[in-house]
DNA sequence: AATACGTGGGC
DNA sequence: TGCCCAAGTAT
């Protein structure tokens, strides 16, 4: 058994940090969209459009989800097509469905009345225990630690904690050294403070060590090893999957076809991806009609013509296919015409591959 | 516990 | 370029 040792701080010096902290969040926190009130909706909605994707990034979509649906009763109402057209391009879609079934969850399980503790929060689908602490801290002033990216990194510098944030059971350690620091009257302003810290002065690159409002409480950058913290095991590079992709032309457009209802992009429509195998495809138009039932004619592959795509833990490398359709007998496949391909839900590969046809 | 799940930006 | 990151959750 290894001590794993990290600085503690005394009640004086906890005091001492609340009050720094705060000070500093009260004259410079983020002018943020969902910051203007603490409507439990709202800061759902933020949350989990904030989870693993950047503020620069969520400010337009959110402002333009809160615009279609305003209210708890509109998400958990809205038609799919409707919801992912704000949400596409956003990434991890699931997220999109989930908030859709907490919504509702919310409407007819609690009649539109938002539980208040992180525990019950935790029941909604999507909300796992960073989200239920953050909306039960902001909303509801339950004096819950938010355990985000940020938290990890600010803790981890300030006390040189040097467990592995990779590892779950990291989160219950910091979870409990939070507990005893974070201040109980102001907990969602202490999480959210913890936030901006880490975005800005204790930033995961070129942090502003000695210009830090808290830079008398942080171990690690007195000591000039703040880079080394939080420790963090690295994560297998992607995978790299070679696809065909077709590029299969109808009279007034494309051949698409509708992804499988489960797995890495959803339901999405897409033109049709074939995993190049070891054993290499003898005729693309035998495969399609044998596999698919759909007819090809024409099937040219180009050596110029090349995507990658990177996802979190796949590349995708993709070798298009021109050809044109003659026929098809599958409900899987649709017919979309150039104009459509402008205004469909589209993913963001999706999207990179009509940048092609331009 | 380990892996699936997107995207865009920075260096 | 390739790698890492950015307010995690579900399984």
């Amino acid at each position: 058994m290894i001590a794993i040792s990290y600085i503690e701080w005394s009640d004086d010096t906890i005091k001492r940090f609340r009050k720094k902290l705060l000070t500093w969040y009260d004259e410079n926190k983020r002018d943020l969209p969902w910051r203007k009130d603490t409507n439990p909706y709202h800061v759902f909605i933020s949350e989990i459009m904030l989870q693993q994707t950047q503020v620069n990034t969520v400010i337009d979509y959110y402002l333009k989800f809160i615009e279609a649906f305003p209210t708890v009763f509109d998400l958990a109402q809205a038609p799919e097509d409707k919801l992912m057209a704000v949400w596409q391009g956003l990434g991890y879609y699931s997220r999109a469905r989930n908030m859709q079934a907490a919504a509702q969850q919310i409407v007819f399980d609690y009649k539109g009345q938002w539980p208040k503790t992180a525990k019950e929060l935790e029941k909604l689908k999507g909300i796992g225990p960073y989200t239920s602490c953050a909306i039960a801290s902001i909303s509801f002033g339950e004096v819950e630690p938010a355990i985000d990216g940020n938290a990890f990194r600010v803790f981890a510098r300030l006390l040189k904690i040097e467990d592995d944030i990779a590892k779950p059971k990291t989160k219950t350690i910091f979870y409990d050294i939070v507990k005893k620091i974070i201040d109980p009257n102001r907990p969602g302003d202490f999480n959210q403070a913890i936030m901006d810290l880490g975005s800005s002065y204790m930033r995961a690159k070129n942090p502003l060590i000695e210009q830090s409002p808290v830079y008398e409480f942080d171990a690690s950058g007195q000591d000039g090893t703040c880079l080394n913290y939080p420790v963090k095991t690295k994560k297998k590079p992607p995978q790299k999957i070679p696809y065909y992709g077709f590029i299969i032309k109808t009279s007034e457009g494309y051949l698409m076809e509708k992804r499988p209802k489960t797995g890495i992009l959803a339901n999405f429509l897409m033109f049709p991806l074939v995993k190049k195998t070891l054993t290499e495809i003898e005729s693309f138009e035998n495969y399609f009609k044998s596999n698919y039932a759909v007819e090809i004619k024409n099937a040219q592959l180009s050596d110029d013509l090349k995507v990658i795509h990177t996802f979190t833990h796949q590349q995708w490398q993709i070798s298009l296919v021109v050809a044109d359709l003659v026929a098809f007998d599958n409900s899987n496949f649709i017919e979309v015409t150039s104009e459509e391909l402008d205004y469909l839900n589209l993913s963001a590969l999706q999207k990179k591959m009509n940048k092609i046809l331009a």
